[in-house]
DNA sequence: TCGCTTTATGAAAACGTTTTCATTTAGTTT
DNA sequence: AAACTAAATGAAAACGTTTTCATAAAGCGA
């Protein structure tokens, strides 16, 4: 055990009380050389680190944030994390992380858990922050917390994010530039995701204003990283009305897209057009490259893990959603629409 | 503040004591029923909690295990930590998270704020296990732990890895038979890396079995996940003696290697191979796929929090590294060597 | 040298739990 | 009905800190 050395142990063999060992080693005001050389000297001896557990008990602050996400696997996801632990750590603060394997439920779950853990504010991705228990106890209990990825509508909430909608649009836009008309909307249970029934809505809004007719919608059997079976994927997208191009509200599916097309001899881009949302990096380095929406991943956890700090210090916030700056990435996996071949040149 | 209801309180409110509610909250002994009532209603109209730091620190046990890992960026650490925690939860225990950012000298830093936390083990992935002072910190605290990648061989540490040298060797030895015999090793400071300095000891053995010169060795400026500069990159494979294959010790870095190739005008695997060494999922859906050796990087996690748990409570565990099994995994990145082409048919 | 202020220190309470030990109450046996 | 056992409960200590308050020592101007 290493808490098996207290602060009583030290202060025994510095010869002094252990109010002044804590003076010493918190600096929380002035000593004696004489007593604090015997106490460092102590300290070094006993090779003591004062318990967090102990300390947070007394001063009702653990210095230790949470971060919930869907998953870990996906790199939108983990690169947030990074940014958020790094800022974390500058502040001295430690992160407590779970995921919840896009299962809704376990949201709450897991924030009761944390809860308990006395974690001082959250950083967190929820299914749908408009309506989220999760959200509503972490209120109750008037726990800090800044959303990420999530641009909650409804409520007043504070959340980094990017624009969804327009992004969509953007997206959406070189699409139709290209020429494409029979654009389809490739997801994987978007309805459980706030953001990309976001970017399923720019989708929509892009084609009505070229007045084009609303794209076709598949649902695959896609749940977070892993493609459960690439045969599956390739089965479904088998039944879609020979779109042109495919937009995919992240880019892990649309890789999974980009191979399972691939798999029945559909070319991408020649065939099809494929397009995704993220800006994930190794987006850039396959072949064809991934056309997407570039989201300032590691930016965005930065930017919520500030805004946290801040909350937990009590500095004024307002509330609401920071978006970030996206950009259009452009991309091999997307090329002119095909001259509709029924008839002739 | 959530920590804001005691226990106190709700004994106040159910007219017992607090060692009472602390009873039924834990069944820890017998209650009348008429007080677990009364105890009940309070709890839940007063919505207490119980303090998870109240409790660690009279039972000295935090319930929390911490994982270090250089990056969360690379899927091989991200599916590991989904694994570990995954588990770490079905034990009801909480993960404190940290990245060194392949920073060794960042190991002992962190290593230092988990033990302050009281983390009860951990789950780690260094920079050279043999040779570790964090680790050695850990020793003398007498805190459990599992080495993850890890893969030592002097010390008598415990460890979850794959078995480094064979699976470079099978890579190599699908390269050889594929006719190569100029292959270098291409990786991104790999001296400071215990399994990347194996993988390479694999490569350099294959070759001398096969009678084949040593591996030119090209060092890279690639230092986690996200390439510095695509042309950077690029040049210094140019500088290469203009080897058949290359071999690198992590997949990310092979995609980028791939990627870097293409952007100087050599056609993979048309003029030379690219392997690498993890099989990250992506691999398989790029084009060409990336030919690999497979890690059950998630099951590695599961292992590793499993091995954990068991020394947490005391089960009898003996020291040493689990090999767990990796396997070749063919992909379109390599193909058969071109044939020389200085003098004519 | 006296009284004053400043400085260094210690005793003890507090934070929210669990748990030991003693005590009361109820239940059982004769 | 007495004596005993079993069950339910409470008081209080303990875990490792920080911090308030009081006190002792020291410095200092007169």
């Amino acid at each position: 055990m290493s808490g098996a050395v207290s602060i009583r142990m030290v202060a025994a063999r510095a010869g002094c009380s252990i109010a002044t060992v804590s003076r010493v080693i918190n600096g929380t005001a002035q000593t004696s050389d004489a007593v604090r050389e015997r106490v460092e000297e102590a300290i070094s001896a006993l090779e003591y680190r004062p318990s967090e557990i102990g300390r947070s008990l007394k001063t009702r602050k653990t210095r230790t944030i949470g971060i919930v996400v869907p998953s870990f696997t996906n790199p939108v996801f983990a690169s947030s994390i990074a940014g958020v632990e790094e800022v974390a750590r500058a502040h001295g603060r430690t992160v407590l992380l779970s995921a919840t394997e896009y299962h809704a439920e376990r949201e709450e779950e897991i924030i009761e858990t944390l809860l308990a853990k006395q974690v001082e504010g959250l950083v967190l991705t929820v299914a749908d922050a408009d309506n989220s228990r999760a959200l509503d106890r972490l209120d109750a209990a008037r726990v800090p917390y800044v959303l990420l990825y999530n641009q909650p509508a409804r409520t007043n909430r504070l959340a980094v994010s990017v624009d969804n909608i327009a992004g969509a649009k953007e997206l959406l836009g070189q699409l139709i530039a290209l020429g494409h008309s029979r654009i389809a909307f490739v997801a994987g249970r978007f309805r459980t995701s706030d953001r990309s029934l976001l970017r399923y809505q720019g989708c929509v809004e892009a084609m009505r204003e070229a007045g084009l007719p609303d794209p076709e919608v598949l649902e695959v059997d896609y749940a977070g990283d892993q493609p459960e079976e690439p045969d599956a994927l390739a089965a479904q997208l088998r039944e879609l009305r020979s779109p042109t191009a495919l937009f995919c509200p992240n880019d892990l599916l649309a890789l999974a897209v980009i191979a399972a097309s691939r798999s029945i001899g559909m070319k991408v881009p020649a065939d099809v057009s494929v397009a995704g949302f993220d800006g994930i990096s190794i987006g850039k380095m396959i072949e064809p490259s991934l056309a997407t929406i570039n989201q300032p991943t590691r930016a965005m956890g930065v930017r919520a893990m500030e805004l946290l700090q801040a909350l937990c210090q009590a500095d004024p916030v307002e509330p609401g959603v920071r978006l970030l700056q996206h950009q259009f990435r452009p991309g091999g996996s997307i090329a002119a629409a095909p001259v509709e071949g029924n008839g002739g040149t």
